[in-house]
DNA sequence: ACCAAAACATGATCTATGTTATGTTTATTT
DNA sequence: AAATAAACATAACATAGATCATGTTTTGGT
C-alpha cells in the first residue's frame, strides 16, 4: 500500500476525532499497512449481535446504527457512531462476543484492524489506550443518561432530549437554524427514545404544529431551540 | 505510612478484581503511600452529581451505590459498584462534573488517589489502562443491555433479569440456593428497574408466592432459578 | 415511469403500570 | 421500652402510551 494512499490513517477525514490522533506519522503508516480498508453502503451490516470478534472498527466517514434485537424481533438503537469512533472494542478487551448488531446507515468508510495488532499498538503507545479510555467514558455518561431519562421522563421529555443530542453529534448550523441530516426513520427514532413509532410520530408532530420543529424529506431543522430546551429538562 | 499494613494495596481484599492487580510490589508500595484511605458508614455520600472531581476512588469493600436524581428529586440507580471497582474515572478523562452521586450501601473501605499521581501511574503502567479499558467495557455492557431492557421488557421480565444479575454480582451459594445478601430497600430496587416501587413489590410478591424466591428480611434467596430465567428472558 | 414495499400519519381502543390512599410491619432514635 | 420514622404491603383508580386498524405518501427497485 502506498504511502499518502486515501486509505491511510495521516489522511484519515476523521484523522483527529480518531483514537490515532496522538500517534507520530511513523505508527500511522504502519497502522496503515495492516488494517483492512472497507465500504458498506446503506443497510450493510459491519457484524451482528452474537457473532465472535476478530479485532476492532474504525470509523472514517458514515454514522453505523448499533442495535440490539429481542426474541421478538424489537429493535433498540443503543448508539449511533460516526466519524472517528471505534466499534468492537469492547468485545475485544472483554473477550465476549457482540453484544449488539452495526449497520450502516448511510454509505460509510471503515477500517478494520487485527486484535493482535492492535494490542500491540495500545501496548507501544498509551496514548492510544487513554483516547479508548476517553470514548468510552464519554459512551458511558450517554449510557448512563439515557437509563435515567427512560426511568425519569416522559416520551415527550425524551423526544426534546433525543432532538437536542442530536444536533450536538450531527448538526450543522445552516443559515441560523441547526440541521439535523441524519436521515433516521421514525421507527429508529422511537426506538432511540424506547418507545413506538405511532407515539413517536405523535409527538413529533406535535412539535412541528408547534413551530419547534420543521422537516423536509427525512431531514430535521429546529426553529426554536429555546422551547425545546424547556421541553428537554435538560438541566439534570 | 508503614508497609505491610491494612492500609496497603498490597494487602487490600480487593486486590485481584481492582485495577492494579497486574503491578509489582515496589509500584503498589508507591500508590499506597499517596493514596489516601478512608472509610465510609452506611448511608454517607462520597460525591455528589454536579461536584468537581480531584481524582478516583478504588473501592477496597462495600458496596456503593450511583444514583441519578432527576428536578423532582426522583432517583434512578445507574449502578451499584462494589470491591475492586473504581468510580470518579470517566470524569477524570473527560473533565466532566460527577454525572451522579455515590453513596455507600454498608460500611465501605475506600481509598482516593490524586488526578495528576493516577494518570503518571497509567503512564508508566499500560496494564492499569488495559484494566481500565476492561471495567469500562463491562460497565458499558452493562448500561447497553439495561437500555434495551427498559425497552423490550416488562416490569416482570425486568424484575426476574434483576435479580439474576444480583446473584452474579452479589450472590453467595448457600445450602444449595443463591442468597443475596445486598440489603437493598424495595424503592431502591424499584429504581434500578426503572419502575414505581409499589408496582415492584407487586411483583416481589407474585415471586414470593410462586415460591421462585423468598426473603427473610431483606435478603433475597432464590429457591426457583429455572423459573426465574424463563421469566427474565434472558437469552437475549 | 411504473409498481411494490416501506415509511408516515391519525384515530380508536386497551392495558400495563403509575398514582393516590390507607394500614401494617420493621427499623431507628430517645 | 416507648416513640417516631421509615419501609413494606395492598387495593382502588387514573392515564400515558402501546397496540390495532386503516389510509396516505414516499421510496426504491425493475
Amino acid at each position: 500500500m502506498k504511502k499518502n494512499s486515501e486509505s491511510s490513517c495521516e489522511n484519515c477525514v476523521s484523522r483527529n476525532e480518531g483514537i490515532f490522533c496522538d500517534l507520530h506519522i511513523p505508527e500511522m503508516d504502519e497502522i496503515s499497512q495492516y488494517k483492512i480498508n472497507n465500504t458498506y453502503k446503506k443497510g450493510q451490516t459491519l457484524f451482528v449481535q452474537g457473532n465472535h470478534p476478530f479485532g476492532i472498527y474504525c470509523i472514517s466517514s458514515g454514522n453505523i446504527k448499533l442495535t440490539k434485537t429481542g426474541l421478538d424481533g424489537k429493535e433498540t438503537i443503543v448508539r449511533i457512531a460516526q466519524g472517528g469512533d471505534i466499534l468492537g472494542h469492547r468485545s475485544l478487551f472483554t473477550d465476549d462476543n457482540y453484544s449488539a448488531t452495526a449497520t450502516a446507515m448511510e454509505d460509510t468508510h471503515v477500517c478494520f484492524i487485527d486484535k493482535k495488532f492492535i494490542l500491540k499498538i495500545i501496548e507501544k503507545n498509551p496514548s492510544v489506550a487513554l483516547n479508548i479510555i476517553n470514548k468510552l467514558s464519554r459512551d458511558m455518561g450517554t449510557a448512563e443518561k439515557k437509563i435515567s431519562s427512560l426511568h425519569q421522563k416522559n416520551v415527550r421529555e425524551r423526544l426534546a432530549e433525543l432532538i437536542l443530542s442530536l444536533k450536538v453529534t450531527h448538526g450543522v448550523l445552516e443559515e441560523g437554524h441547526w440541521k439535523i441530516d441524519l436521515k433516521l426513520t421514525r421507527e429508529e427514532m422511537a426506538t432511540m427514545i424506547g418507545t413506538a413509532n405511532e407515539t413517536l410520530i405523535r409527538f413529533m408532530t406535535e412539535f412541528k404544529d408547534a413551530g419547534i420543529i420543521e422537516q423536509i424529506g427525512k431531514t430535521i431543522y429546529i426553529k426554536n431551540e429555546e422551547e425545546l430546551l424547556n421541553w428537554a429538562n435538560l438541566n439534570y
